[in-house]
DNA sequence: CCACTAGGTTCCATTTTAGAACTAACTTGA
DNA sequence: TCAAGTTAGTTCTAAAATGGAACCTAGTGG
């Protein structure tokens, strides 16, 4: 299987995975949280070359997760800004940060640590139930066919 | 910067990245929690080159998120089975999912829905804050200097 | 005029990957 | 007993992706 051929499978991490399971994307995407911008920015704060970031950026912006807007003319200059679909990637970085946090801190503890500014205490992130709003177990999650499965299923073997 | 290196930085996205940061590796994970456990049905279900997933079972192991056990002898045969280490990224994979879902459906739907054993609803998977339970806004979120970029910076350049 | 900034693009050597074929150590069925 | 099948890999090679340095373009500041 080649990579350009992930997207089409019925599986929602491979899909999400075939625009941002490589090296770097998901380092501009967290760097995009972190207020950075432009691409002399992301190049000196990720330490990727040239010739890839500016794949990478224009990947996203196919993609809709970033959006291209000028910030100067003369000479004409873009900012990257995450789209509504860019910021909707905020709990898997987090999730991942916090994953990093728990056990690659190398005892040195975490190299960020968030206050949350509603409740004003020091907080980490946690995965809820929508419904009950409980914290979730793996173990208490069920699986289902869906109705995305079931589609793909009769395309492929009508 | 060539990858190899991306684990020394003083962020947990990049060094959490640094072992599953490639194309395959999420998928696997993935596949570990809906039960898959030997080679040939990880390269099945997957459809990467055996050679690939030999090398990325190993490193998964060598990291400590799988855990090779036999599971016969005559011949020898392993399975690979998650850590603790490796059930704590399931918030990672749920939330790729959930973006997915949301954003790369192609308009048939999820490919699977999730009921939660615990309130028996259907349910997706919500980032909260551990401290008053809201549900988590991008923006408030403050993040701030933690131990482990103060031990880094103090090592770098002291 | 010269150096500098910002945002790329081009080129090439090195690395990584995909895919097919091969190996090893058994088990099963005819 | 012998061929075929199962499981978990390893080896090989061509093709694709990557890293890094140099170059380009369109300005600004001195």
């Amino acid at each position: 299987m080649k990579w350009d051929n992930i997207q089409e499978l019925p599986c929602s991490v491979a899909r999400a995975l075939s625009i941002f399971g490589d090296r770097w994307t998901l380092l501009i995407l967290r760097d995009c949280f972190i207020g950075v911008k432009r691409f002399d920015k992301f190049q000196k704060s990720i330490g990727l070359s040239r010739h890839r970031l500016a794949d990478r950026l224009t990947k996203l912006v196919e993609h809709e997760i970033l959006r291209k807007e000028p910030y100067q003319e003369k000479p004409l200059r873009y900012e990257y800004k995450l789209t509504r679909k860019g910021v909707d990637l905020y709990p898997v970085l987090m999730t991942l940060a916090k994953w990093g946090d728990t056990w690659m801190d190398g005892g040195d503890g975490p190299p960020l640590e968030y206050t949350h500014a509603k409740c004003q205490h020091k907080m980490t992130v946690e995965l809820c139930c929508s419904e009950c709003g409980e914290e979730i177990n793996p173990k208490e999650v069920i699986p289902k066919v869906g109705p995305g499965l079931k589609a793909y299923s009769s395309r492929v073997k009508p």
